[in-house]
RNA sequence: GGUCCGUUCGUCUAGGGGUUAGGACGCAAGAUUUUCAUUCUUGUAACACGAGUUCGAUUCUCGUACGGACUACCA
């Protein structure tokens, strides 16, 4: 009961990490951290076909910009190295051989083609074709033949399998710590291919169980497509006779599509109207698919709406922080039933750590943004902006859209709003206004509010027509910050042309 | 088809034998503001269905429906 917590997370590199898979991750990393436990990430690459050049480092660097660190593993080593099951293939002959010897497994020598057409056979009969306890003893296998035809076959030949031997009837318990007890007979199984000849890698099953014990992983945590292989799993490890060294096991409900029908998935690519993937990627067919990075999400953003997709703190408090989350994690506060993702909450979420985040820091990035359209602004002035543009904004690429009539004065100006406004007495008392700004010694945002407002009151003009025309020259529209800030920050003499400027340009 | 898992507002969820079924996103209205946002207030909206157990079920049990996963020499 005192095992040290050691978790995995073993991915395939099969392509992009979904944020399905993220979420997995995180939710392991969260326990280990919680638990003061080991994070390992171990690359599952037993599947040569799959197999997909960049989906690794794709990975690794997708979980650093999460703020997962990983303890031991691929990119950092540890005790237990290699972690890239291709890099250890050596070792796992040896263990389905072992199951041969103590006749939980043995040799099978249909080929691929002969499996498809006897499977057609049953089909056509509207029978089920499944490689069990029934019809094992019908099929080319080391249970069927002589001692030495198999000895033979498996000098000569390269396409010979090991399959687990599965009981033809047998109730197998399993414990899921999110869903409790499961039994399935073990007459609805049938006998994985737990070792492949051909290319002498194992599968996905026997690697899996092997490296959890040779790496000593005491708890589990995958996602639920995986339940239906727990009863082979647990088989597995009685089979070993390593009861006593399984890990504990959590199957965490899916991530299903926003709307429609099934669960998330790679190929959704962004065709959802939201990004599917952590980090901008670039498939091999050439289509690139959108990143929540490269959309402009704060990873801090990301991963607490990651978090709370199938699990909360049982506290109404929703922001926060990874180590507010390490601290709350439990896995008995996960929740059984998929979720479906909602890019909306997605948005608020990036929005409120926006507002949060301090200018400066915001102020850094937007400088870049800036300099690429050629802007080169005081650092002191963009953290100002930034300062009243974080209010308004849900991403930092919003920021430029939201801010550049600080930058810039308007090329155009709103139809609607110059019909609605540039009029009548306004004309003139804007023109009048360039000469009261231009009276003003100390241009700060409230000295400007305070000579303004009392010129205006004190001719009893409307207010809000007057300070809209003034806007319209300055902005160019009926949005954005407070006039004042924007006057006091663009300058007093930028302030005076912008509104001159609308004169020459709108003729009535 | 078979096996397994699941089902509380549109979405994420809290709760749990007796509650006005709570919060968040969204949406709507109002307040604040010279504008747009922000912020604040209010509103909107849910226990899939049918039996059973019980004085009483949204909560427990069983069915049904619906949803999902798996059913490869893929993970």
């Amino acid at each position: 009961m005192n095992r040290e917590v050691r978790v995995r997370f073993a991915p395939s590199p099969t392509g992009a990490l979904h944020i399905g898979g993220v979420r997995t991750a995180l939710y392991n990393y969260l326990f280990a951290r919680k638990n003061g436990g080991k994070f390992i990430l171990r690359i599952e690459d037993t599947d040569s076909q799959r197999f997909v050049a960049g989906a690794e480092a794709y990975i690794v660097e997708a979980l650093a910009w999460c703020g997962i660190e990983v303890d031991e593993g691929v990119s950092v080593g540890g005790p237990h190295a290699p972690y890239r099951q291709s890099e250890r293939r050596d070792i796992y002959l040896k263990y389905a051989q072992e199951l041969i010897e103590k006749g939980y497994a043995y040799y099978a020598f249909d080929t691929s083609e002969e499996l498809d057409a006897v499977r057609a056979e049953y089909e056509n009969r509207g029978d089920t074709f499944s490689y069990n306890a029934k019809i094992r003893e019908t099929l080319k296998t080391s249970l069927t033949m002589p001692a030495d035809e198999v000895k033979r076959r498996l000098c000569e030949e390269n396409h010979w399998v090991v399959r687990f031997k599965m009981p033809a009837d047998e109730d197998i318990t399993m414990n899921d710590i999110v869903r409790g007890e499961v039994t399935v007979n073990s007459s609805t199984l049938d006998d994985k291919v737990l070792y492949k000849a051909v290319d002498k890698l194992p599968t996905y099953h026997l690697a899996n169980i092997v490296d959890d014990y040779l790496m000593d992983i005491s708890h589990v945590i995958r996602g639920e497509e995986w339940l239906p292989s727990l009863p082979l799993h647990v088989m597995l490890y009685r089979a070993f006779g390593w009861s006593d060294k399984m890990p504990l096991f959590a199957h965490l409900p899916l991530l299903l599509k926003p709307s429609g029908k099934g669960k998330l998935s790679k190929r959704d690519g962004d065709k959802l109207g939201f990004p599917v993937f952590p980090l901008e990627w670039n498939a091999e067919d050439g289509t690139i698919s959108h990143g929540y990075r490269e959309d402009g999400y704060l990873p801090e953003a990301f991963v607490n709406m990651i978090a709370l997709l199938g699990w909360n703190p049982g506290t109404d408090q929703e922001i926060l922080s990874m180590s507010d989350l390490i601290n709350l994690f439990s896995l008995d506060k996960v929740g059984k039933s998929g979720s479906r993702f909602d890019p909306e909450k997605a948005k608020w979420f990036n929005a409120s750590y926006l507002k949060q985040t301090p200018s400066k820091e915001l102020a850094v990035s937007f400088e870049k943004v800036l300099k690429e359209r050629g802007i080169d602004a005081p650092f002191e002035k963009i953290t100002s902006i930034c300062e009243i543009v974080k209010d308004r904004a849900t991403f930092i690429n919003d920021f430029w859209d939201l801010s550049c009539y600080f930058f810039e004065a308007p090329k155009e100006y709103d139809q609607k709003v110059v019909a609605k406004f540039y009029k009548g007495d306004n004309i003139e008392r804007v023109a009048a206004a360039a000469g009261v700004l231009e009276a003003i010694e100390d241009f700060s945002a409230e000295n400007i509010k305070e000579v303004l407002h009392g010129w205006i009151v004190s001719h009893e003009y409307p207010m809000g027509q007057v300070m809209n025309t003034l806007r319209l020259a300055i902005v160019g529209t009926n949005a954005g910050a407070d006039l004042a800030e924007i006057m006091s920050i663009i300058g007093k003499q930028e302030t005076i042309d912008r509104i001159r400027a609308i004169e020459r340009c709108i003729k009535i």
